[in-house]
DNA sequence: TCCCGAATTAGAATAATTCTAATTTCCGCT
DNA sequence: AGCGGAAATTAGAATTATTCTAATTCGGGA
């Protein structure tokens, strides 16, 4: 298991070129690494923007590609809102997300520890769940 | 609350002509009658395809906006799951969703009574969820 | 019945994402 | 170093779900 140090995020050069059996091309390092650098949940098309500044000759469907690949490697996850465009999140750990109503500001929340499906789900015996997304929307208490 | 028997789905001409506050039109209610005729969390498209046997001249941007009127009025809800097409459901209890990767089919998923979500996510005090999505996929025990 | 706002309609428009086909890259082999 | 082939990238077209637009129709109250 992989794990960043998400506030001080390694600068491109340094991620290795091969990781969880992907091979680190050029784009998908500076793809990651933008979701890397900011905790903020970019959109795919925030990845094509910010990618650009360091790579003017990336197009957006590499960023897709790329997204796509670091996602089903388990280097990224991918976070839905509704019907809003998917955002990418570099937490890897057991956690959702909050949508802060007023902003538009996407948190993550962590799940109480050791915290088990069946503790607050009525699961049809024999259910293996093999992916879970849980997104809230609120307010904060200011 | 309105809470309707799904075994035995009311008639279209049964339902009221006014419901929580929406005027149920002839399109409304159509919808309304398909989406309660079957639990079977149908697209916007599929209600569409199913209201025209009955209302051929019914068109689809009417189905989104029925749905979407019947949606923001609570008489059903709107079930995502992650990039797929939004499905729709009646079954107005707190519940949330597992989709069996084998068939696609949708099943619902009740919450375990009396658990909150404090009890098992770390909320930032103070924070008001007005809306929460849980969705879930893998394999059922066959 | 007449009026008016709301609802419906067909079709165009939009937006996110995926696909296509042509190039380019890059890894292992010689 | 050069080569071959698979995988990745690219630009742009295509797709798909959904929303918008503008014109028409409906329905409830005066």
């Amino acid at each position: 298991m992989i794990s960043f140090d998400h506030h001080s995020s390694p600068a491109p050069e340094e991620l290795p070129s091969e990781l969880e059996g992907l091979r680190m091309t050029k784009q998908r390092r500076e793809v990651l690494s933008v979701i890397l650098a900011e905790r903020d949940h970019p959109t795919a098309n925030d990845v094509f923007t910010r990618s650009k500044e360091r790579m003017p000759t990336i197009s957006l469907a590499t960023v897709y590609n790329c997204l796509e690949a670091l996602v089903s490697h388990k280097l990224v996850k991918q976070v839905n809102f509704e019907r809003e465009s998917s955002r990418y999140c570099p937490n890897l750990n057991d956690h959702c997300h909050f949508q802060d109503e007023k902003t538009g500001t996407i948190h993550d929340v962590v799940f109480k520890k050791g915290v088990k499906l069946e503790d607050f789900l009525e699961l049809p015996q024999g259910t293996e769940i093999s992916h879970l997304e849980l997104s809230l929307k609120g307010r904060i208490g200011y």
